[in-house]
DNA sequence: GACAAAACCGATAGCCGGTCGGTTTTCAGG
DNA sequence: CCTGAAAACCGACCGGCTATCGGTTTTGTC
């Protein structure tokens, strides 16, 4: 039982927001602020309150340097999506994982068969860790 | 462009609504609710909104059958876990496929262990085909 | 110690899902 | 045709969440 939480989600600026961080690595809100004014024309505070929200959910690192917190993703780009995905699957009970993963191998195999290469590569570096943790 | 569409989202109720669906095939209020009644004990009314709810969203036919709608889904239980994930992919936009799927891969293989097993069975008999298709 | 920058603290507005009570429609049986 | 029950329909309310800021307090720096 490891899910009695209530399902991630995020909003289109926490999302934004989060695409600001991936950017540039790390930031204040002054930084994502700055970053994200194009096409948005948010007060600063508003976009705190999206860095807040964002690390409460666990998805942000802070650390604070002299007055500012410096905010930094937990997750990269495909760590997120594969997260979601994840939940989305959960809900959606009695879809198994694995059916999804053939899916995923089908697809990007489409589009470059050396998938089939690195995906070896993958499972060795997964049972070497598995052995010897 | 074809998704300045708010992404589908499904609450609680919906998706147990759906469940039951699913598991009949298809029925009217009544149906479901008593279906469904087991841990949770809604007003029939509260049912008829998910229906609704889930009918406004594209995810259910209805006819008319004497005084009653008899509600059927649209999508099983695959096609719509398809769905939901691909609007995940949609947000979550720039997510390159190998690395997605080493993050899917280790979050299965956290659930079970196993799927490294099934993971290279998939792995060989794609290589058959490759070979000889 | 003063000043500026940033965090912090609400407050508000919308939207959505879940939950029903009450009213109107609609069919089926007498 | 009329009546009575069943079901749809309408509308209201609550709680939770995101987006949006204004105002206040904290905190470094010079």
């Amino acid at each position: 039982m490891t899910r009695p939480l209530p399902p991630l989600t995020l909003g289109d600026l926490e999302m934004e927001v989060l695409e600001q961080l991936w950017r540039l690595g790390s930031g204040d809100v002054r930084a994502v602020h700055a970053a994200q004014s194009k096409g948005r024309d948010n007060h600063p505070n508003t976009v705190q309150s999206a860095l807040e929200r964002l690390f409460r959910k666990g998805l942000l690192d802070r650390e604070k340097q002299s007055h500012a917190y410096i905010y930094t993703p937990r997750l990269n780009r495909e760590e997120l999506a594969a997260r979601l995905i994840d939940e989305t699957l959960q809900r959606v009970k009695g879809s198994e994982p694995m059916p999804m993963l053939a899916a995923f191998v089908d697809l990007a195999m489409g589009q470059d068969p050396a998938v089939l290469d690195e995906l070896e590569q993958l499972l060795k570096a997964r049972r070497a860790e598995q052995r010897m943790p």
